[in-house]
DNA sequence: GTAAAACCTATGGGTAACACACAGGTCAAG
DNA sequence: CTTGACCTGTGTGTTACCCATAGGTTTTAC
């Protein structure tokens, strides 16, 4: 008989995370554990680890938490929640390329920018510039969007 | 006689920023504007949009705010910043790059996904599967930072 | 048999770069 | 003199956890 009830670090170690995670999934809603009623410690069965290992997958899919919390409620309610899932992935997918497309903008100007820094002097600050390096560089671009968002 | 002294929502109209954006830079020592003696108003000077302005591009190079008012604490003390600005950017540059090749491997693996997909029902989850969509999805890859860390 | 190591609990704070809401003071115009 | 637009400070939310603290529990070693 294989362990039938596992203790917080015991679930961790079988899904290859961290106790935090876990603790994190469970205040998040992800997790349910019941409790040992005499210490109070949480006890995930083996359904646990099963949804701990589809929680993997889809984070690894891209899916934020949040979302996965809604896919297994809707699990939870015996609704299928794969239109959802489609669905929550045709959007992202874009957003994951436009993001793609912004910070290898980045490394293009990072890249110009070390690259005509090779021959400019170091230069000491005077009242009209702080550092030349960064000065020469143009300003420009209208849309404010495609700077460095951090939205992903 | 230009405008030497501009409030708040003054100079983010001229660095094309929003006031909220400004009054951060402040708090993180950044800009350090005067007060209005009368009403406590935060005043900024030309000096202050030419630093908003420096701010900008070092943003769109991708610097963060920490290290940029290292940089310009750095000048303001009327040493050279850059020598700091190139190092800053060549240990950047890399981890910019493995951000890229991360959220690639994440899109090819949503469209790989989507695609396999194509031909699979919904299917209502059972004792055993919550969405199969998810779950067809091989699991592996022994190595969890390149999953979907969100390190930069 | 007990003491230390290892594990559990709950709570709260930190990360990055702002956005937003609130309560109240200030200022220009009608 | 009252709007409306702007300012002030403070505090909260975003994402997916990580870490620290203080104290209870369980396991292991001597």
């Amino acid at each position: 008989m294989q362990s039938v009830a596992m203790k917080v670090g015991e679930l961790a170690k079988h899904g290859n995370v961290t106790a935090e995670t876990v603790r994190h999934y469970t205040r998040e809603g992800l997790l349910a554990p019941t409790r040992h009623p005499d210490n109070g410690y949480q006890l995930f069965s083996t359904t646990d680890l099963e949804r701990l290992n589809f929680i993997q997958r889809a984070r690894k899919l891209g899916f934020s938490v949040a979302e996965i919390r809604d896919i297994l409620a809707h699990a939870d309610q015996g609704d299928s929640p794969c239109p959802l899932v489609r669905d929550l992935l045709t959007h992202r997918l874009p957003q994951i390329r436009a993001r793609i497309a912004e910070l290898e903008a980045l490394a293009k100007r990072m890249e110009q920018a070390l690259e005509s820094w090779q021959d400019m002097p170091d230069g000491t600050p005077d009242g009209h510039s702080l550092c030349r390096l960064i000065e020469s560089f143009p300003e420009e671009a209208p849309c404010s969007q495609t700077t460095c968002s951090h939205k992903c």
